[in-house]
RNA sequence: GCGCCUCUAGCUCAAUGGUUAGAGCAGUGGGCUUUUAACCCAUUGGUUCAGGGUUCGAGUCCCUGGGGGCGCACCA
């Protein structure tokens, strides 16, 4: 460890006076050498605290106003308020589970501590021994014996009634959004109870959780362009994984039945108020399953998960109240388009009418694009925007769905569905394509649109091939966005609001 | 990548092209033993994102660059 003299460094020792953020720091820094002077130690190594903040709202929230109770308790948290009147300070305690009022009064610490008490600034952290009381006015509060310093903030807090609300600086220093704004500690535990109730209902349905490879030789199971990195060692560059699927998809050929995992995956694509260049992604398959059984899973893990983070499965969309447990509308992508269009739209029909339909309603497409990728393009343009209230469109057509089973009924279409919430798509599911012979020929179709020059194409898994080669079993799968899932239970317009640390461009200087 | 918007004290925000860029909070000094964003008195603190330009005069207008936001494009 590296300990630099404050004489060497003059910009920072002689600003004392005045009240910038280096003579606040430069303040702050010479409170933490007063006390290490007498032999105080103002970063101690550890603290046993009796209860938390919310345990002893849950206890004792109920005391009538100017009760003393006999109750010995140990709490810790970080000072976020403080008012000095005189002999007699009030202080505001947070912790992760609430904030609670520090009563600390002179004639109970004693002259020496209450000075000290005095010294604390906003955003140290300390240590509480008191009991349990309640104000005149009846505000629940722990009057103090001792107020042990647990460690020195040298950096002031944000603004105390507004917090932070420049995004950037949210997002760049999420540890002070934390700190401020509670909007953003609810945010994120939303999204812990959607992930461990996602967890929860797949455990209790027999799915084992395993972890696949972030490392591809090949960036396969969607259409997505990849990120590079390189192996030093075996002097070769490897992709970042895009999507979970072909991995689970070979656990299912060795029997393993029931997969998912919750995993990072990357795209080298657009940042927006949708996209993370890094997201997290849920990936389940089910041996012995379908498309049907997996959009049944779909809105259990969902609406559970709403049950879980919220206590509710009525939510509010754009203003409009849905509940979560009523059933999924499914409904045909072709019957989308055909109702948008007027008269019936369908992959199959001569690919110089589906583009002069594409024309007609000013949709741009490429010669080499067929019939299946026109009527989809006729989706996203004209109808998907349209979904508010959770939905399953199904039956993408074939040439877009290259690992999806065709259609039972349908050669054009494939058993497939996208989950669409609030115009943004929140998950992707099939019946999984397990004909190997078939499966090859769609790799190739993809990896001559590759050679073509579309950057998000496919190509030939010769490893995943052989694994199907073994023999899949009937197989439904499913992949859901768990930033999606948690925005839309969070409220939040933003997938930043549900990242901790979302991408960003660096910093110019940090002051 | 394109378009629009935005950037002022540690934080939240003011400031018709016109004195020396202000206020609240935080900080500092003082007062106060039941406060609740405590209050009262006094007070410190600025490379107005950066660099150019127009002008007698620029936080304000123009240009270039940077960060961010929104929209479009991209995006299974």
């Amino acid at each position: 460890m590296v300990v630099s003299d404050p004489s060497e460094n003059p910009d920072e020792a002689d600003q004392t006076s005045g009240s910038g953020l280096a003579a606040e720091k430069a303040r702050r820094l010479a409170r933490i050498q007063e006390l290490r002077d007498r032999g105080d130690e103002p970063y101690p190594y550890r603290f046993d605290r009796s209860h938390t903040l919310g345990e002893i709202r849950l206890a004792w929230g109920a005391l009538e106003p100017g009760t003393e109770t006999e109750t010995e308790v140990a709490v810790a948290g970080r000072i976020m308020l403080k008012r000095d009147t005189g002999k007699l300070v009030f202080a505001t305690l947070q912790d992760r589970s609430d904030q609670i009022q520090l009563f600390i009064s002179k004639a109970v610490t004693g002259d020496d501590h209450f000075a000290d008490v005095k010294e604390l600034d906003l955003g140290d952290w300390v240590g509480v021994h008191g009991t349990v009381m309640t104000t005149r006015k009846g505000e629940l509060s722990i009057k103090a014996s001792t107020v042990q310093l647990l460690s020195k903030a040298v950096r002031p807090l944000p603004d105390k009634w507004h917090g932070l609300t420049d995004t950037d600086t949210r997002f760049r220093q999420r540890y002070a959004d934390l700190i401020v704004n509670e909007r953003a500690r609810r945010n994120f535990e939303i999204r812990h109870a959607v992930v461990s109730s996602f967890r929860r209902t797949l455990h209790a349905k027999g799915f084992i959780e395993v972890e696949t490879p972030v490392l591809h030789l090949e960036a396969g199971g969607a259409h997505a362009r990849p990120f590079v990195t390189h192996h030093n060692a075996l002097d070769m560059d490897l992709y970042l994984r895009i999507a979970l699927e072909l991995h689970h998809k070979r656990l299912i050929v060795g029997g393993m039945e029931r997969v998912f995992e919750i995993g990072r995956i990357f795209r080298n694509e657009g940042i927006s108020t949708r996209h993370n260049p890094e997201f997290t992604m849920m990936e389940l398959y089910q041996a012995f399953g379908d498309w049907n059984d997996v959009m049944d899973i779909t809105e259990e893990l969902v609406t559970q998960a709403a049950r879980d983070a919220l206590g509710t499965t009525a939510i509010t969309i754009r203003g409009e109240q849905f509940d979560l447990a009523e059933p999924w509308p499914r409904k045909r992508m072709v019957d989308y388009v055909s109702e948008a269009v007027g008269r019936e739209v369908h992959p199959s029909q001569p690919i110089d009418e589906l583009r002069s339909l594409a024309t007609e309603h000013g949709v741009r497409y490429e010669d080499r694009w067929g019939g299946g990728k026109l009527v989809e393009e006729l989706f996203e343009a004209l109808c998907e925007g349209n979904i508010v209230r959770p939905t399953f469109v199904t039956g993408h057509p074939t040439e877009i769905s290259p690992l999806a089973r065709v259609d039972r009924d349908d050669p054009w279409l494939t058993e497939r569905f996208e989950i669409f919430v609030d115009s943004r798509e929140l998950g992707n599911g099939y019946s999984e394509l397990n004909d190997p012979v078939e499966q090859r020929a769609r790799f190739e179709d993809e990896q001559a649109a590759k050679d073509a020059g579309d950057a998000e194409a496919g190509s030939v898994d010769e490893d995943y091939l052989r694994a199907l080669e073994y023999g899949m079993p009937p197989t439904g799968g499913l992949g859901i966005g768990m930033d999606r899932v948690a925005m839309l239970l969070a409220g939040v317009d933003s997938i930043k609001e549900v990242i901790l640390f979302p991408t960003l461009r660096p910093e110019p200087e940090i002051s």
